[in-house]
DNA sequence: CCACTCCTTCGACGGCCGTCGTACCATGGC
DNA sequence: GCCATGGTACGACGGCCGTCGAAGGAGTGG
């Protein structure tokens, strides 16, 4: 109430209970979205929005994203302007176990050859 | 050659190698086609395709069997007038560790509960 | 206050995929 | 030989989802 004009700068992340098989496999099977899941697995540590490497228009990430979320893959919060992202490997295995945990494998073997290299500091080129 | 007419009663299974991930998750991310996981996995042994309870015409069945199997999930075989089909959970696993595993253990929760206490002679009312 | 950066919302569009019915082939039993 | 059964091939169609651009809100810093 004490900010009715547009987003109140605060992120409903899904309650992992909500969500249902169909949403995780759907949210997974597009390829845009592994790849933000790979970038994030492989850099550990959260990401805003802006830095992901991806082949799409800014309102076609936010939509990702929006999925992801609404997936219980990833987290998101504010942090002054920009919005930070991060991996859920651990609630939504309650509910299927092991599941994303080889999603996030696979994703990074599919998607992460060339960073996790200049991860290792071996400058490709 | 010795049989230029129509279908020789034999299948060509996907060779995993050839197997990549947007494949195996278009493939799973499909309500039908986890139901054919769930129903095989819980039988415990091969189902000619006849036997299962899907709620899609012949031919969609058909096709969904296609998906899986080019997606190296089940394998299919004649025998005598019918398919057979069983799952594949080993091949696949060298390629994609712990993953089918997990989708497999998913879709049995999600479509199976009926099915196991029916199996476990719970009649269900 | 203004400009700039981030991200979101909205409407529109295009292609893909799940669906079906029909026609057809292959096998097995009578 | 013939029908019944079990599955496939082929178009066709409809809806959904990923995509974009444009317009706009929300902070931040001059």
């Amino acid at each position: 109430m004490a900010r009715p004009k547009t987003t109140p700068r605060t992120v409903d992340n899904a309650s992992v209970a909500e969500v249902t098989l169909q949403q995780f496999m759907e949210a997974v099977a597009d390829p845009v979205r592994r790849s933000v899941i790979a970038q994030l697995a492989i850099a550990g540590h959260d990401l805003s929005c802006g830095t992901f490497d991806l082949p799409v228009s800014r309102s076609t990430a936010t939509h990702h994203f929006n999925v992801l979320r609404e997936a219980g893959i990833i987290r998101q919060h504010y942090q002054g302007t920009t919005k930070m992202n991060s991996l859920r490997p651990d609630d939504l295995d309650t509910r299927f176990p092991g599941l994303l945990r080889a999603v996030i494998d696979a994703c990074v073997r599919e998607n992460g050859q060339a960073a996790e290299a200049r991860q290792a500091g071996v400058r490709p080129r």
